[in-house]
DNA sequence: TATAGCGCTATACTTTAGTATAGAAACCTA
DNA sequence: TAGGTTTCTATACTAAAGTATAGCGCTATA
């Protein structure tokens, strides 16, 4: 069984290329997912400081999102057993990479936006 | 009123990077967007085109999400005064642009994939 | 005249995502 | 011993997204 699928190959099918912009769709769909990658991004952090970063959102949703992330390799959780317990989150090396696709991102926002206000 | 942020200052602030880049995102969220404009990147279509092209999605879907696209200046939709009428959807220069941020993330959604897979 | 294709819209429904609120288990401090 | 901090979990709810199904107005073709 064929499992590596090159850049061109995926390109060039629109099924494989669909299903690979959506795995990493996917990795950041939803609400809080950007804020929480965000927030990561400048250094690994414990749970009550991303909460506290981010106003508005609940524990059960940051717990939520934090596992999923953790599943899917974006995010490592390290568990310190001091009193009370401490917990600290951290990007993977794929979760910092995936700052790169977000610049691209941004950009392209930023852009969009501007063609967008230039001929209403 | 200052409406043009540049690249570098969204990026040195948590808040207009996150709100730049969800700009990109709400612009290919849902089930189908992204099939969509992956369809769209091939050339100009007609509306049973698309539907044909994208197996499952319903005429409700379709239509509602290309109205989207529209009002995103993603896609450009004319009417020809055929019989009978004959309704063609392109997308626009932003819509064409955006194929740059999702080749990074198809790049990204590759690469992820072969880290998750080498490592479990 | 019946059937089929085009480009949709309407209505009703189900599923998924997100919110609100409460509280537990562990320990520390006052 | 009461109250606080940390890291969550449980239950119940609402809102948003998506699905299923039917049909309309038009016209060309059989």
């Amino acid at each position: 069984m064929e499992t590596k699928i090159s850049f061109r190959e995926a390109k060039s099918c629109p099924v494989q290329f669909v299903l690979a912009v959506n795995d990493t769709l996917n990795v950041i769909n939803g609400k809080w997912k950007l804020p929480i990658i965000g927030s990561l991004l400048f250094g690994k952090k414990r749970f009550t400081e991303i909460q506290r970063n981010i106003s508005k959102i609940t524990p059960r949703m940051l717990s939520k999102e934090l596992k999923e992330l953790e599943l899917n390799g974006i995010v490592k959780r390290t568990v310190y057993n001091t009193t009370p317990v401490s917990v600290e989150y951290e990007l993977t090396n794929s979760g910092k990479s995936i700052g790169d696709v977000l610049d691209k991102m941004l950009e392209w926002g930023l852009q969009h936006r501007q063609s967008v206000l230039s001929k209403p």
